[in-house]
DNA sequence: CGTTGGATAAACAAGC
DNA sequence: AGCTTGTTTATCCAAC
């Protein structure tokens, strides 16, 4: 190889000719091993520091327990401690990298363990995912080094990324669901239900996590040139024009599908596989940001992104978490326009992170019109810059080894679940996902999938939707508990401690001892998921606590259930290396100082839902996603100056002093949602953590923190109809054709499996007290509504046709209508039947207020805790 | 030390 | 009948 000799172990040092230097420039002097330790050779220097190399060895990184280094770059997370080694080797300096982000010399990316990289006489070095840089400077100039690795950059093609990429074929082949239209599920082609599939024309679904995770191609190095623009998103071959102004890559994948990306200058050129023809990069932030979509359906297509946009928005985000592809080869060519936004650019981030996390974890791109620097993350583990603190890796699924992984199995449950397109799995395809990204799972026995079994059935987080009967296949389906779901994926990827081995220090230890409620449902255990016992087992929030609910305990019987509510913490989640990446093409200060902010989360005395971020010493600019929900939380661009957060949902970006929701909606500073959907059109919330019917505009509410897919055109809504009397379950009405439906009944999922039809005269029974009318005055009685079923727990007991009848849905006011100027409430009720057989492990009521001013405010009163999941209805 | 989180095994039932 | 799916109980272990 060309690359010299490691070590310093040299002895023509003495060649070294005097020499003078420039005069704007430091001085260049002559040296010898005579002078060694005396007389500088280069020089470093930073932003706050200057380091003259006086040894032929210098180590930056930052100090540890283990020692110190000679450059010490301070304590951040994405540095290593021995990150960087420069080393003189007559004539040259080289740079050795040992850090697990990799360092980016002149904007070329260096991974860890890369030859010796011969460094220019002047050069910059960037830490990934910081600002941090270095700017070395041979003071040594009798030999320019010869211009071998850095002479072309752009062209430079490294060794593609060894992933082990799960054979797509055979996983279909395995597969017992196949997707019936050649789906590609979300980030790891994972079997995916009869249902995964989204449209009817073949299309397939690819998130940009799966693109950044599994792709395996070198990025294009990117050139140095003002306004410079590199991209990452692996699987892409990059090549530039001479002068650096228009860089082309084109995107090959015989297996996996491709990644995009979108910059200043640049084509994108994809060259899609058999089988794929257009790719879409659906965009829908930052304000006027506006939409980039890319169609290119069996021909070239243009991604454009109008650079009035980005004049108008600071930050332009691009999502392009679904890339679509369908079938046939076709060439893409996705171009941002760039109209005289100087230096600006978009930054492609194809997150890792959570990457089986499916679509919500896609591909954000941001640009600023600031600067010209700008750092991208398409990441993959150990080459492209993490997101993730060397210390505290994150390894894709798809492990690469047959080692047992470091997720619990209720971890890769939700990996599992969350990976599919629409959030569901079989139990087979919960096995099929594990055995397919974790290769110690083939051929371990059997055992394990006992434990997946016996997980899916002790959390109730997990959720089981049971099948309709026309449908075929065996077995339920099992969600995530929807309330939970957004921290279940959150921390789906965190590993855990092995047992038996030992552990490092958590770098943000000080943060995850914070336990901000540790008797919320929320508490997150050792893997980051909720155990039944964290759920159940937890005494009485500490007083010392903020957590200002009521009491949330049941104590009827051993066991004491919190209640799933929109209020929970961060905690540790935050900040660290859950998989947020943070681009910034700002020339500002920027930094990563996770362990400085603990984000708490909770719903106040007013109702109001937000999140106290406190900094500690350091402007924080990077906090956590929560299911792929970013919260940003950075220094104010102009001036430094104070805490700006920035929550950034879907749709909205928003600064403030406090984050204002998580996983919510904001609009204009203003709250809309707690995690729910608003009407954005009209501003109407339209749910607390639950689902409207399709795009919010004129829909109902359908769940609260629930999930229903109903068609309401008509003005059809649900109905509960109330028990009363104990020989009459509650049931759930709805409007008819619903035979498919979904319902969330007490948070957990059913699918509607009756098509018993209620005549009219049953409304007499439902509880409406005002007779359902609608926003139009009319009557909502339903017609011919299909009735859910009884929905009970457990099995009926003898002579006791319907015990502990939890029926959650809408009632009242349920059309929450928004061409009416009903803003409602919301009501709640659970009811539970009391039979002296055994006890009523609850009686709960919910109201969430939605009030005018489209504020969510979800006053959440519970009399004693609802029984979610896995109740036990035999209790003697 | 007790508690907690998690893994593992196994009994058992229901349904296909 | 055998398998898969799902529930439940029990035990063990390591970390806290």
């Amino acid at each position: 190889m060309s690359a010299p000799s490691k070590g310093p172990h040299q002895h023509a040092w003495a060649l070294l000719a005097l020499q003078k230097s420039a005069p704007a420039s430091p001085s260049v002097v002559p040296w010898s091993p005579d002078s060694k330790g005396s007389t500088a050779i280069a020089r470093l220097e930073g932003k706050e520091f200057e380091y003259m190399i006086r040894q032929s060895r210098v180590v930056i990184g930052r100090n540890s327990s283990k020692g110190d280094v000679d450059v010490n770059m301070g304590h951040n997370s994405f540095i290593s401690r021995k990150h960087i080694e420069i080393y003189f080797d007559t004539p040259y300096f080289y740079m050795q990298c040992n850090g697990k982000n990799g360092v980016f010399v002149d904007g070329v990316f260096q991974r860890k363990g890369a030859p010796p990289f011969l460094l220019p006489r002047q050069c910059t070095m960037r830490f990934p995912s910081t600002n941090i840089k270095i700017q070395f400077q041979s003071l040594v100039d009798e030999f320019d080094p010869p211009p071998a690795r850095l002479a072309s950059p752009p062209k430079r093609k490294l060794q593609p990324l060894r992933i082990s990429i799960p054979e797509q074929d055979d996983a279909n082949l395995t597969s017992p669901f196949p997707s019936p239209t050649g789906t590609i599920s979300a980030a790891n082609s994972c079997p995916t239900s009869p249902r995964s599939y989204h449209g009817s024309s073949g299309i397939s679904h690819v998130s940009g996590a799966a693109l950044g995770r599994r792709l395996g191609l070198q990025p294009p190095a990117p050139t140095p040139a003002a306004g410079a623009v590199m991209l990452s998103a692996s699987g892409i071959e990059g090549s530039s024009s001479a002068d650096g102004t228009k860089q082309q890559f084109t995107v090959r994948h015989g297996g996996p599908p491709a990644a995009v990306a979108a910059l200043r200058n640049t084509e994108i050129k994809m060259t899609l596989a058999p089988g794929e023809e257009y790719v879409t990069l659906n965009s829908g932030m930052a304000g006027d940001g506006g939409s980039a979509t890319i169609l290119a359906s069996g021909g070239p297509a243009t991604l454009m992104v109008a650079s009035s946009s980005i004049k108008n928005a600071p930050e332009t985000y691009i999502d392009a978490s679904g890339i679509i592809f369908d079938s046939s080869p076709a060439a893409m060519t996705a171009q941002y326009a760039d109209d005289g936004v100087t230096g600006s650019g978009i930054v492609l981030d194809a997150s890792e992170s959570g990457g089986l996390g499916g679509s919500h974890n896609g591909i954000h791109a941001s640009s600023s019109a600031s600067g010209g620097l700008l750092s991208v993350g398409a990441e993959e583990s150990g080459y492209f810059t993490s997101p993730h603190p060397p210390d505290q890796p994150n390894s894709p699924p798809g492990a690469k080894d047959d080692s047992k992984p470091p997720y619990s199995y209720a971890q890769l449950i939700v990996q599992a679940i969350s990976s599919a397109l629409d959030k569901q799995l079989t139990l087979s395809g919960i096995y099929s996902y594990i055995t397919k990204n974790y290769p110690y799972y083939r051929t371990a026995d059997k055992g394990w999938q006992n434990s997946i079994r016996h997980n899916l059935s002790l959390n109730r987080y997990f959720v089981k939707v049971p099948r309709s009967q026309e449908e075929p296949g065996k077995g339920s389906f099992w969600r995530i508990d929807p309330p939970s779901e957004v921290k279940l994926v959150d921390q789906a990827f965190k590993r855990r401690r092995q047992r038996g081995v030992p552990i490092f220090k958590a770098p943000f230890s000080h943060i995850s001892a914070s336990r901000s409620a540790p008797t919320s449902p929320s508490h997150v255990g050792m893997s980051g998921l909720v155990t039944p016992d964290s759920l159940s087992r937890e005494g009485s929030p500490s007083p010392s606590e903020h957590y200002s609910h009521d009491s949330h305990h049941y104590q009827g019987d051993s066991h004491s259930y919190q209640a799933e509510s929109h209020h929970f913490t961060s905690e540790n989640t935050s900040t660290s290396s859950s998989g947020v990446h943070f681009s910034d093409s700002s020339n500002s200060s920027l930094y990563h100082e996770g362990g400085t902010a603990t984000l708490h989360y909770r719903d106040d005395d007013l109702g109001d839902a937000h999140c106290d971020v406190i900094a500690a010493a350091s402007p924080v600019r990077h906090i956590t996603s929560q299911g792929g929900k970013y919260i940003l939380a950075t220094t104010s661009g102009a001036n430094n100056v104070g805490t700006v957060v920035k929550t950034i949902e879907g749709c909205s970006i928003v600064d403030g002093g406090v984050v204002k929701t998580v996983g919510g909606i904001i609009e204009g500073g203003v709250v809309k949602t707690l995690g729910g959907l608003m009407d954005t059109s009209t501003g109407i919330v339209k749910t607390v953590g639950g689902i409207t019917d399709a795009g919010c505009a004129g829909g109902m509410v359908r769940t609260i923190s629930g999930m229903t897919k109903v068609d309401t055109s008509g003005g059809q809504q649900v109905v509960i109809q109330q028990t009363t009397s104990d020989q009459t379950p509650t049931q759930v009405l709805l409007p008819s054709g619903l035979s498919k439906s979904y319902v969330s009944v007490n948070g957990e999922m059913r699918r509607v499996i009756s098509a018993n039809t209620i005549g009219s005269s049953n409304s007499g029974t439902v509880n409406n007290s005002s007779g359902a009318v609608n926003s139009n005055g009319n009557s909502c009685k339903p017609q011919k509504p299909v009735m859910l079923g009884i929905v009970s727990c457990g099995q009926p007991q003898q002579g006791t046709p319907s015990h502990m009848v939890y029926a959650t849905a809408i009632s009242s006011n349920n059309g929450i209508n928004s061409n009416s100027s009903n803003n409602g409430t919301v009501t709640v009720v659970t009811h539970q039947q009391q039979e002296t057989t055994f006890k009523p492990p609850f009686m709960q009521t919910k109201q969430m207020q939605i009030s005018e001013d489209n504020e969510a405010r979800g006053t959440l009163t519970s009399t004693v805790e609802p029984v979610l999941k896995k109740p036990r209805c035999d209790v003697p």
